[in-house]
DNA sequence: ATATGCTATTTATCATACAAATAAAGGCCC
DNA sequence: GGGCCTTTATTTGTATGATAAATAGCATAT
């Protein structure tokens, strides 16, 4: 049985269950499903939402239908991880140090460049600021710094005006909200400084586009170090 | 009325169909798409698979369906451009200047980090050399040589181990076919020499990192300030 | 053994009906 | 008139049942 989930939408709540489930590994990849017939019979839900889930989890790469064949669960490679939904299914299960890794990897690559860009075109910074007052807010009273720290960074690859990097926003968004709790838990690190934040605001700000490129790299090159020197304590 | 195209799939027919036309602007972002029932009527398609057809636009990004409002039309922000078949509908009309730029400057960012990482983990570059061999067959018989080129430089991506990169790979195949064609076009330039590719593949089969990476960024750093030289006469 | 045709299974498509949500219209009161 | 409530109509959401198309597996023939 289903539940109708926060949206009253059954369908999301499907794509939400089986979608999860595959990327969780309940499924082995490169076989099948169980049938239409039999999921709607488990959910007991009409076999219409029971299609219409399989297309939006074929949309995002996880399956691929064929007649007589059933649907058959695709490589890993094929899901699409730039998709919200599914990073944040695959990060739910498995924020293993490996990908936490590969995550910073790819940002030490991204982040740097955006932040150069947005200096170099004065970008409106005021979605940056705003996450540096909300880190400062959450400091003093107490509050959610750590949707401040992930919204600081997502607010850098929209404000480099690349549409490309801008696509990467919501993805980084969540995963540095699941990763961050990690980099947190090694040693005695705590957050990284409102001020390194700060710094990279304000070279932005004043249309440095070295200074933002050196700032960002450090910042970002400053979390892999952590986790490749102290990341095997917590695989 | 729709075909079967080419896959035999009506569903997959409307799909290109409707969301080649929202990417193509044929619809005001923020509006409704036509309903259900006229969508139907006018493909001449049962309302199962027009619906299927929206769930797999609404897992693009392109589209959000609400009872009552319709199915609105989503700001480009929204779009999965990440996703090759957004990609692809918005190079089809969209091959501006503009927007080539963007994508040298993120492959900028990630190809040269890529082939790094490449070259670090000793990887198998069987992908990239298949790739090289393709572009050296096509000029000495003829052939696809731009395809060959896109080849390259997706393999590279994948041979980095990154998730995150590798993800990137279809899209960087997508769009590379597109925008070579662009700089191609440029003064008399013709394609990249054979050689260079040649040079990059050779540098991460050895296993050195530092120079995989300079290669890869001064071979796209070539294409990007190509554009940015003589782009102007193209927009 | 190989090829050919049959059968059963599974997804693909169609058609119809009803439920749920909600925007728009209309009516009511002040 | 203007704000509030109710009703209505429209649109997507869900359910059900039927038929079509594709194909894996089996049986059969050569």
């Amino acid at each position: 049985m289903i539940s109708r989930g926060s949206t009253g939408n059954v369908t999301r709540s499907l794509v939400e269950d089986i979608g999860g489930a595959i990327v969780r590994g309940d499924f082995t990849i490169g076989t099948s499903l169980p049938t239409e017939a039999e999921l709607s019979e488990n959910y007991r839900v009409s076999r219409t939402v029971t299609r219409e889930a399989i297309k939006m989890l074929t949309a995002k790469g996880l399956v691929l239908s064929w007649p007589r064949r059933g649907t058959i669960v695709q490589k890993e490679s094929h899901w699409n991880l730039l998709d919200a939904d599914v990073l944040a299914w695959l990060l739910d299960r498995n924020v293993s140090i490996p990908l936490v890794k590969d995550f910073l990897r790819m940002r030490l690559a991204i982040e740097p460049a955006a932040a150069e860009t947005a200096a170099s075109i004065k970008a409106d910074v005021s979605e940056i600021e705003a996450a540096v007052d909300q880190m400062k807010r959450a400091a003093k009273h107490g509050g959610d710094a750590l949707s401040a720290d992930s919204h600081f960074h997502a607010a850098i690859l929209r404000a480099s005006g690349n549409p490309f990097f801008a696509q990467l926003a919501p993805m980084v968004d969540t995963a540095l909200r699941m990763t961050i709790r990690i980099t947190n838990r090694i040693k005695g690190v705590k957050f990284a400084s409102i001020q390194e934040h700060a710094d990279i605001l304000d070279a932005i700000r004043t249309g440095d586009p070295n200074k933002s490129y050196e700032l960002s790299r450090s910042h970002v090159e400053r979390a892999l170090d952590l986790v490749v020197k102290h990341g095997t304590k917590f695989t």
